[in-house]
DNA sequence: TGCTAAATCTCGAAC
DNA sequence: GTTCGAGGTTTAGCA
C-alpha cells in the first residue's frame, strides 16, 4: 500500500460520502472492496436480475468487477477487465454502473445499505509460476523421448496438420510415424477424437503406418475403448514427474554452460 | 449483517489478533475480507508459487478460498467451497492453511502484513436468475418449432445417439427427419463437426434422408464454410426472443390453467 | 462417484 | 479485430 495513497475505510458511509469515494476511486483507479445490501442486473450476452441480498463487490483498477455471494467460487455477477465506471445516488440508493463495450453489457448495482467501503492501491510486482503445464509435459518428452516409450524419437512439435497441431511428432523404434498428444488431465473422449483426426491428417499425406499415442495422467473409461477400438495407445505420463525432469534439464544447461 | 452477529473491522490488526479473529470467523462461518502483502503456495492438481505482493483475499462461510490480485477477473489462488481452515503464527507471519480433500489440494498464504480484516455473516436469500440459456432456447423451440422453420415437428429431444445427444430432433415439412444443434452463442467449427456428428449417426441407423440444423445467433464465418460443404443448414435464433417466448408460454400455460 | 456438456466462461496467443 | 485452444477451469445434470 503506497504510503502516499493510504487505505481508506468506511464504515456504513452515507450514500453521497460512498459516490464521492467511489468516483474518486475510478478516477485514480483505486481498487474497491464493498460490503452491502444489493440487487444486480445484468443485460448483455444473456441477462439476469438478482434480487436483494448482502454480497461483497469488488472493483478493480483495471475496471473489472466482481459481485460475490456468501457460497461458491465464482461471482454470481460480473463485468471482466477494461469496463467503464460510474456511481451515482439514485433516491436511497447508491448506484455503481459497469458498462462493457464490444460485446456490450451492462451490470447496475444498487445498494440499500453499505455496511464496509474500502479503496486503496495495492502494489503487486509478484511473480507467479504455475507448474507442470501441458506446454511443461511437452517440453519433458522432447527433452526425455523414454517417457513416452523406449526407442522414441521427437522429429517435431507443434507441427501444423489440417485441423489444427500436432503436439509431439516423431519416429518409434521401428521407424513408424508417431503423432502423440498431450493431456495434462484425464483424457477423455474429445481427445481421442482430437488425435484420431491428426493421424487421419497425416495419414492423408504420407503413405506409411502412423501410430497414435494419447500421453495423459489418466484416461477415462469411454475414452480408453475408443482408443482401444481405433487401434491408437495410451501412455500414462505424470505431470508432476514432467516438472521434475524440467527442472533437471535446467539444472543440466547450467552446468554444461559452466 | 444480523444485528447480534454485526461486522468487525480491523485495520493493521496484530498477527495474534488476526489468528484469533480468523479462526473464530472459521468456526462461526463467519465471511472474511482480508487486504494484505502475502504470498501463496498452492499444491494439488498442479503446484503453484506466487511471491509477495499486496492482494485481497475471500473466505466464505463455506470454505470457499479466493485470492484476487489488482488486475483481471480471475483469481491467482483459490480454494473451492468446503474446504478446511486453519490460521496460525509463523514467526512474524500470519498463515492461512486452505485444505481439500479429493482432490487433495493445499492453498498456503502467508502474510507479512495486513492492512484490513473484516468479518460478518452474510444473509443473503436473494433469487438469481439467468435468461436465455441452452436450455431455455431448446424449450423455446419446442414450444414454437417455427422458429426453425415453417411446418418443422419435433418428435425428441435431447435424444441418446453414439456420440452423445440430439438437442432437438424432428420432421420437416416435406416428412425428412432433422437434427437441430442448439448453440446460445457464435457456433464455430466444433458445433458443426458436432452436428455432423449426430447425423451420421442417425444416418446410420434409419435409412431416410437426414437434414441438419445449425441454431444459433450467430455462426463464425469458418464454421459457415464448414457447414455449407456438408450440407447442412443455419438458422439464427435469437436467445433473447427465445427467453421472451418462454414468458409468453408460461403465461399461456397460467392462463390455461385458470 | 465419475463423466458429459455448457459457461455472461476467462485468458492468451496466433492469424 | 476474430478465432482457437487450454484451464488447478467451475458448475450443473445425470448414469
Amino acid at each position: 500500500m503506497l504510503a502516499k495513497k493510504p487505505m481508506i475505510v468506511n464504515e456504513r458511509p452515507c450514500i453521497d460520502e460512498a459516490v464521492n469515494r467511489l468516483n474518486e476511486a475510478f478516477n485514480e483507479r483505486r481498487t474497491v472492496v464493498l460490503v452491502g445490501n444489493c440487487w444486480v442486473n445484468y443485460q448483455g450476452r444473456a441477462s439476469s436480475k438478482l434480487e436483494p441480498g448482502e454480497r461483497i463487490v469488488i472493483i478493480k483498477e483495471d475496471g473489472s468487477v466482481l459481485v460475490h455471494r456468501s457460497r461458491g467460487y465464482e461471482p454470481v455477477n460480473w463485468q471482466p477487465p477494461g469496463c467503464s465506471l460510474q456511481a451515482y445516488r439514485d433516491n436511497d440508493m447508491l448506484v455503481i454502473r459497469a458498462v462493457r463495450r464490444s460485446p456490450r453489457e451492462i451490470v447496475s448495482i444498487s445498494f440499500s445499505q453499505i455496511y464496509l467501503l474500502s479503496t486503496f492501491k495495492m502494489v503487486d510486482e509478484g511473480e507467479f509460476s504455475l507448474y507442470a503445464s501441458e506446454e511443461d509435459m511437452q517440453k519433458a518428452i522432447l527433452a526425455r523421448p523414454s517417457i513416452i516409450e523406449e526407442g522414441f524419437r521427437p522429429i517435431n512439435y507443434e507441427k501444423k496438420v489440417e485441423p489444427g497441431f500436432i503436439d509431439v511428432y516423431g519416429i518409434d523404434r521401428c521407424g513408424r510415424l508417431v503423432v502423440v498428444e498431450i493431456k495434462r488431465r484425464t483424457a477423455g473422449k474429445d481427445s481421442v477424437l482430437q488425435l484420431a483426426k491428426y493421424i487421419d491428417a497425416v495419414r492423408a499425406s504420407v503413405n506409411r503406418e502412423v501410430r497414435g499415442i494419447l500421453a495423459a495422467p489418466q484416461i477415462s473409461k469411454e475414452a480408453k475403448q475408443l482408443l482401444t477400438s481405433l487401434g491408437l495407445d495410451f501412455k500414462r505420463v505424470d505431470p508432476k514427474k514432467c516438472s521434475e525432469i524440467l527442472r533437471r534439464e535446467e539444472d543440466k544447461k547450467i552446468l554444461d554452460f559452466l
